[in-house]
DNA sequence: GTACAGGCAGTAT
DNA sequence: ATACTGCCTGTA
């Protein structure tokens, strides 16, 4: 733990976008992962915010039910990170921004919990993409008392099943409570399968996600990189693209040398999967985690210009 | 009032 | 095949 890269950094992680359902409840972060609570708290005796950047060390895990070891699961502390990220030397901006967020992690989270994610997050902003999910957890969900705190487990594929269009509705994802809909039914029927995922490749997993109504390029690529252990995914969402047209020009031109236009905001879905195997190749097997860095930088530095 | 928020599907070319 | 357009809903 000598390169500052291998610096651990939970809160920054939780915070960095990939995820929903978190929040601080005085010095302790809880967090819903499936049908599980997760807490992560600072150990007081440590020294972190005196003198160094966050280490493993510093941090208590718990979780109820228990659940073993899940802070390796969910940081994704089995990775070789100082190996990873060393592989994005030759660029420039990922490299800043991975010495500027030490301890910035890649998360790996509950498989059908991301995929309603992100099916959640079509086209809205995050507060409300929280507030859905915490609606359906509340009605779906089961309660858990924790610490003497009420949460709520994220429903079932099976109970979104069952529910009706309206109900969903009334959690507040509006034209995306159809997306729910056919992706519960989906995955209940097991046309959609966790299991069969992994073990198809990055392009044939993303072909059959994209099966699904209310499932295109970026929020596939969002599921296939955050649950289904397709690293080399590169969501490019709205903050992404900002990133690409302004840093990455080079990128403009496609295999036949012809300059790809766009505004700054919006990409078709054809130069989305161009400029995908583009950035592919660039950052190679990896990519996902190089995007993180950027999204976050992106995020942080540049958002409020925008 | 209306523009916008981590895209997408449906429809028109 | 590729481009254009409307969309739930709450907030600024």
């Amino acid at each position: 733990m000598t390169d500052s890269s291998s610096f651990f950094n939970p809160e920054i992680s939780i915070n960095s976008g990939q995820m929903f359902q978190w929040h601080k409840i005085n010095d302790s972060w809880y967090g819903v992962y499936g049908d599980h609570i997760l807490k992560f708290s600072f150990r007081k005796s440590s020294s972190y915010s005196e003198c160094h950047s966050p280490e493993y060390g510093d941090f208590e895990f718990y979780s109820y039910p228990e659940l073993e070891k899940w802070e390796s699961r969910l940081f994704r502390l089995d990775d070789d990170i100082e190996k990873i990220l060393s592989g994005f030397s030759h660029d420039a901006l990922v490299s800043e921004a991975i010495r500027e967020y030490p301890g910035l992690r890649l998360l790996r989270q509950e498989p059908h919990q991301c995929m309603f994610s992100f099916v959640c997050a079509n086209n809205t902003s995050i507060t409300m993409i929280r507030r859905m999910l915490s609606n359906l957890s509340r009605k779906f969900g089961s309660k858990v008392i924790y610490d003497g705190k009420e949460f709520f487990t994220f429903p079932t594929a099976n109970t979104l099943h069952r529910a009706t269009l309206s109900e969903i509705c009334t959690c507040g994802p509006g034209y995306r409570s159809t997306s729910i809909k056919a992706l519960a039914k989906s995955l209940v029927r097991e046309e959609l399968d966790v299991k069969h995922l992994m073990r198809l490749s990055y392009e044939h997993a993303k072909e059959h996600l994209m099966e699904i109504h209310g499932i295109g390029n970026k929020i596939a690529d969002c599921i296939l990189l955050f649950s289904l252990e397709k690293l080399e995914a590169f969501p490019i969402d709205i903050w992404i693209t900002r990133a690409l047209f302004n840093y990455y020009g080079w990128l403009n031109q496609n295999k036949d040398n012809e300059t790809i236009r766009y505004n700054r905001d919006k990409i078709t879905p054809k130069q989305y999967t161009q400029i995908s195997e583009t950035i592919r190749r660039y950052f190679g097997k990896y990519a996902g985690y190089a995007q993180q860095f950027l999204f976050y930088h992106m995020r942080e530095e540049v958002g409020r210009e925008w």
